[in-house]
DNA sequence: CTTTTACCCTATAGATTTAGTAGGGTATTG
DNA sequence: CAATACCCTACTAAATCTATAGGGTAAAAG
């Protein structure tokens, strides 16, 4: 299932991508625009912005701002940032790696098996969807 | 991610698969090969068995076994019963569908938009791979 | 017909994750 | 210097997951 925080987080880069201007649009606009909670959406765009998706300005006329163009935004970063890993197991994850316990052999693993196949799709949908694709 | 629940169903299923014949096999044996809870795996085995996946019989020589041919037994089933919706949100879930309470429109909407893509490319291949396909 | 086997069922509980809330701190602008 | 709006930490209620505990019941063997 995905988080709400993964949800919000894509409804809050779509509306900063939808936006005609770059100029800062300040939280408390997404957040009613978006009907998301106004605090929970804070903590949101802080992890977007610490990880150079979102660049942001303080004080009167501040709020946050995409830091790139839309289409330059696949969606893999945006998942991996907010919901983790792409994969449904550890053990066939690029980015977060780890060996099962109980699990003798990968190779021979049907879950390993299954779940490699539903990655690669998954990723290969997530590479070539970008911000720009979901903000039409 | 996925839950241990149905990691555990489906490496049971895989073991029952793998059998030479369709005698009855033994929790404790596929707790044992699988390295399974044997009481965890008991609770799984029986949600497969109610939804007509597995039979059992009672008493000494009993157990469980598969009630149709591996290659009869698409991932979708498996996934579903164990795992639940295959839709990473409600609102693009085809057996679990529910309308989002913060959205206003879901054909506007980015991460139906998204997750409706990840949820046909995954469904097409729970659809496509079958028990057998994952027991050889 | 009795004993053993092995499935069947309910309840509970610790651990983890999720989805926020509370409460304030700090930098910038006008 | 006062108002604005981002920045940060800590906490918590609720849900879910991953089992464990403790027996009950049907069926087969002898």
């Amino acid at each position: 299932m995905l988080s709400k925080k993964t949800k919000y987080g894509i409804k809050a880069l779509v509306h900063l991508a939808r936006q005609e201007e770059r100029t800062p649009v300040q939280i408390s606009t997404i957040s009613k625009a978006e009907n998301i909670s106004q605090k929970f959406l804070e903590s949101i765009l802080l992890t977007l912005r610490k990880n150079g998706v979102l660049g942001s300005k303080k004080g009167k006329g501040g709020g946050y701002y995409l830091l790139k163009d839309p289409k330059d935004i696949p969606m893999t970063t945006v998942m991996r940032l907010l919901e983790g890993p792409i994969a449904m197991v550890p053990c066939v994850s690029l980015n977060f790696y780890e060996k099962c316990e109980d699990c003798p052999d990968e190779k021979v693993c049907a879950v390993n098996k299954l779940m490699l196949k539903v990655r690669d799709n998954t990723l290969e949908i997530f590479r070539n969807t970008t911000l720009a694709d979901l903000s039409n």
